[in-house]
RNA sequence: GGGCGGGUAGCUCAGCCGGGAGAGCGUCGGCCUUACAAGCCGAAUGUCGCAGGUUCGAGCCCUGUCCCGCCCA
């Protein structure tokens, strides 16, 4: 009886169809839904496992990011799943305040408008508007990408229920003293004209100028220099500081200056914090609008004298003609003037910090407003503590250093912004200014009335939250919060964060805050924080750079013109097209084939390492591409040789022959290799792993020994035990590999489990049982058998490859060793060794070997290969004295250590063994080769 | 200035508790061997940044140093 039957499976993997079919199926039939399947049992409830997922931005588009880190997500939530665990994957979006407003004001101006012609309500309207237009883009994309998160559950920051959460959360804070209003000096962005918080500030080396300025001494005598990088400023200042040991000024302190310009007498004061060799080390001081002088002011009980507009004009309390000055206007402008006036003395080049807003780009003006902050140190205490006694770990743990760094540092936390999209800050004011911090507006009504004694008109006030001060109650309020619902009861704390070291302040430290100070506890246990995905140089992807990679261009291709379109178009910079357009012809001149979700996936888990860049190489994408082809192949291969066959029956386990026994004891390592892996979250270790075994142990080795028996070379027990096995390990290794490619497996699983006997209806591979292995399967006798069958296997193949023997020539071997070796391994474990030998027969060698062979030494045997004539000589010679040289290397250096006695008394016993061992191996082919040599010499002469 | 991460094959990266330097891709040679040429077989390739130290033994631990990157001020 021979081999296959049609192949009910198309000869290449196509995974467009298959993606579309089984995604749609599963979301049909319920498969994602928390707790669907989560009675296991009579009584107990299994475990439960939730992960947050970051909430991308609603009406933004998936990116690589999203893609590694949402591919991490599922796979952990897939094996969950497939474990018997609730799971439950929470989804949802972020409402992303100022981007989104920036997007929707930038559509507005496009029609000639601003928001404020639209008025706050017909804005938002307009958000809103278009929030419901844009906003199914990334959450469709992420289905593309498998994401098996519980869509009944989606969030949105802004919804109804989190936005209860917000309010609440806000008001018990202010009631605690642990919300405040104030006016302080804030990070101002000029051009968005909202406070942002310290983090949302980019603070890079500029070029600029350091100008010296002359300031008069109101009592005459030489003036003094000041130096500074914003001479603009110099209107607001309110004294001149030098450090108080600088002998240069010490007879300047406590007098004082005429500000040029206008006129005002400032003091010149002494300040430790002045660096004498900074400039002329006389500084002047601008309490209002330098973090810097601001902390010196209040040392010195200076006054603040705000010069700018909201808009960074100049205002009025400026000299008339700056006023209403742009500030670089006024730069300019009161330098020239200065200089007119002889004031200037010199400008050097001088390179300087330059802060700006992350969403605007503009010039970040520390400018004083009224805004609200977050108390944050008395929060951080305890979120200090969770992650110091470990109940919160970070993954790699070298994180939580970092984490420490900002937290032991901590600052108030600015969340008022002035912008419109976003949660209302829930306080109310009376005609008197007097705050009303309430929950609803009609709380606040009754408030004022008893606090006024009569009905008073109040005014909300008209800012919004940071979106990170939502976005800090996600783990619970996405569960319920304020209500104790199941599902917190259930779901929180949630198992593991996975996210990105970039919002590590913003996110994660301030959810741990905010988890532990409303629900008394961690909101997840583990932070796994992954690398960022960068281009194949090494470079962030960003739209201006032009070297970003559309995850659904990688799942479904995309031809070169229109991934240059994609690049080029709407950039903030189009003088940037020309050169983007061609380094992305350089790069992809073919365009980017399709390579489907599963191998995208797999290139995201192989690519998770410890580090903090990853660079994106599709040449690695490719590869596991084509793991995806070859599994589907050897799926093809096993359906060929079993369906239609006579029905799988459970087989004896003594018929299973020794190769069965190999791929089976393999496979239970590799199960525990994987689930040990995924414990320690190393994705690349779990791909690693599972890549080898499939291709390299199930596909090079094991299918190919069974081909024989397959085709009824040896009876029909043994090719039921081998259909049976090879169904058997296929089956699990689609289960083992669900979690990171769940499409292909779910295709191919559907077609192999009945081929595994299993007489229950077919469901879903996302809910079969995760593999469990078993001792009783590993099977160390087969393992060392088959290893060295694998030796001469590939010692054969060796010499055919570098002797140029022709792959088809079918060869005869000469096998010379010790009778029992013959006898116990040789003999029994031929058939296994001559078909992927191509050998035609073997024969003992007992004396010496004839002329003109190739030979290959391994332990405990030698192997000739006779060659008639046809062995070239030299060659041979060449090869065999090539490996002498690298065994004689070795047994140097094992003999090094063995006959030096610190080793052999300080070494453990059994590394001392381990090199003996090597020696008598290396000593013993050592001599075969001597051997061979000699014989060829002879046959020569 | 402080903190963190990295420097291993041509490229991208693994390398555990210190004990024979690995993988993928690429390269080279040979093969259409009836699952797969997106494949099969074989091969070559290293001053583990540098210098010290600890140790019987260091890619790994310690000290110093150089370079790259990130974060904080």
């Amino acid at each position: 009886m021979s081999g296959g039957t049609e192949p009910s499976l198309s000869k290449g993997y196509d995974p467009v169809g298959v993606e579309r079919r089984w995604y749609a199926h599963w979301e049909a039939s319920g498969c994602f839904k928390a707790g669907e399947r989560e009675k296991r049992g009579e009584g107990e409830d299994p475990p439960a496992y939730c992960i947050m997922i970051p909430p991308p931005n609603v009406t933004g588009t998936l990116h690589m990011g999203h893609a590694f880190q949402d591919t991490l997500m599922d796979a952990l939530i897939r094996q969950r799943r497939m474990k018997g665990e609730r799971v439950l994957w929470q989804t949802g979006t972020d409402h992303a305040g100022i981007a989104t407003q920036m997007v929707v004001e930038r559509q507005l101006a496009g029609e000639g408008k601003t928001r404020q012609d639209l008025g706050r309500e017909a804005f938002l309207e307009r958000v809103w508007q278009w929030k419901e237009q844009s906003g199914g883009c990334i959450v469709q994309q992420l289905r593309r990408l498998g994401a098996s998160c519980d869509w009944s559950r989606e969030a949105f920051t802004m919804d109804a229920p989190r936005s209860l959460a917000v309010r609440e959360v806000f008001v018990r804070l202010y009631e605690e003293g642990l919300i405040y209003r104030g006016t302080r000096l804030v990070n101002w962005d000029p051009v968005l004209h909202t406070a942002v918080s310290d983090l949302e500030v980019i603070s890079e080396e500029e070029e600029g100028f350091l100008w010296y300025l002359r300031y008069p001494l109101a009592d005459g005598g030489e003036p003094l220099v000041v130096a500074t990088t914003r001479p603009e400023t110099m209107l607001g200042d309110v004294a001149v500081a030098v450090h108080p040991e600088d002998e240069r000024y010490q007879h300047l302190i406590g007098r004082q200056v005429r500000l040029p310009l206008v006129g005002r007498l400032i003091p010149v004061i002494a300040d430790e914090t002045v660096k004498p060799e900074f400039g002329s080390g006389c500084v002047k001081i601008t309490p209002a609008h330098d973090f810097n002088d601001h902390e010196m002011g209040k040392r010195h009980q200076l006054p603040l004298i705000n010069i700018f507009t909201p808009h960074a004009t100049l205002n009025d309390s400026v000299p008339e003609a700056y006023r209403h000055l742009d500030r670089f206007v006024a730069r300019q402008r009161i330098v020239a003037d200065l200089d007119a006036q002889g004031l200037l003395v010199k400008v050097l080049a001088h390179r300087l910090m330059i802060p700006r807003g992350d969403r605007s780009k503009a010039v970040v003006e520390p400018y004083l407003t009224d805004q609200w902050f977050v108390r944050a140190a008395p929060l951080a205490q305890e979120a200090i503590r969770v992650v110091e006694d470990g109940r919160v770990a970070f993954v790699p743990d070298s994180w939580k250093k970092t984490y420490f760094e900002w937290m032991h540092h901590i600052q108030d936390w600015c969340i008022s912004r002035q912008i419109w999209w976003g949660h209302r800050i829930p306080a109310w004011y009376g005609p008197d200014g007097h705050i009303f911090v309430c929950r609803d507006a009609e709380t606040a009504r009754q408030q004022a009335r008893s606090h006024y004694g009569q009905e008073q008109t109040l005014t909300q006030d008209a800012d919004v939250l940071d979106t990170w001060f939502s976005s800090a109650l996600w783990p619970f309020a996405t569960l319920g919060w304020p209500e104790q619902t199941p599902e917190l009861q259930t779901f929180y704390p949630t198992h593991v964060l996975v996210t990105g070291f970039d919002i590590l302040f913003f996110w994660v430290a301030r959810m741990i805050m905010m988890g532990l100070k409303f629900t008394g506890q961690v909101p997840f246990h583990t932070v796994y924080i992954t690398g960022l995905v960068r281009d194949g140089e090494g470079n962030k992807m960003s739209k201006s750079k032009g070297n970003i990679l559309d995850p659904l261009d990688l799942i479904d291709g995309i031809d070169l013109e229109s991934l240059v379109q994609k690049r080029t178009r709407d950039l903030m910079q189009p003088q940037l097209a020309q050169r983007i357009a061609a380094a992305t012809r350089k790069e992809f001149p073919d365009g980017i084939p399709a390579f489907g979700t599963d191998a995208l996936r797999f290139t995201m888990a192989s690519l998770a390492t410890q580090g903090r860049d990853i660079k994106f190489d599709l040449g690695r994408m490719e590869g596991y591409r084509n793991f995806c082809n070859k599994l589907w192949n050897a799926a093809r291969f096993v359906l060929m040789n079993t369906e239609g066959q006579l029905p799988v029956q459970q087989p004896s386990s003594l018929a299973r022959s020794m190769a069965d026994r190999w791929i089976l004891s393999r496979l239970q390592r590799v199960i525990h290799e994987v689930d040990g892996a995924f414990g320690k979250y190393r994705f690349d270790e779990v791909t690693s792993t599972l890549y080898h075994f499939l291709w390299g142990d199930f596909c090079d080795w094991y299918l190919e020994w069974i081909k024989p028996i397959l085709y009824g070379h040896q009876g029909e027990e043994a090719q039921a035990a081998s259909r049976q096995t090879m169904v058997q390990v296929l089956e699990s290794s689609l289960r083992l590999l669900h979690p990171w490619m769940p499409f292909i497996t779910e295709e191919l699983w559907q077609k192999v489990v009945p081929l595994t006997g299993a007489q229950e209806p077919l469901g879903s591979l996302m809910h079969a049982p995760w593999p469990q292995a078993r001792a009783d399967l590993v099977d160390e006798e087969a393992e060392a058998q088959m290893r060295f069958v694998q030796e001469v296997v590939g010692a054969v193949r060796t010499i055919r490859s570098e002797t140029g023997i022709p792959p088809g020539r079918k060869l005869v071997l000469l096998v010379s060793a010790a009778a029992d070796v013959l006898e116990h391994h040789f003999q029994p474990l031929q058939g296994w060794i001559l078909p992927l030998a191509r050998l035609e027969s073997w024969q003992p060698l007992a004396g010496e070997a004839p002329a003109g062979c190739a030979t290959a030494v391994l332990p405990q045997i030698r192997l000739f290969v006779p060659l008639q004539g046809v062995i070239d000589v030299a060659a041979e010679g060449a090869r065999l004295r090539k490996e002498l040289q690298r065994i004689e290397m070795d047994l140097q250096r094992v003999q090094g250590k063995l006959n030096n006695p610190s080793f052999l008394s300080h070494a453990k016993a059994d590394v001392v063994e381990k090199e003996q061992r090597k020696e008598r191996e290396l000593q013993e082919k050592q001599q075969g080769i001597h051997g061979a040599l000699q014989r060829l010499e002879a046959a020569a002469s």
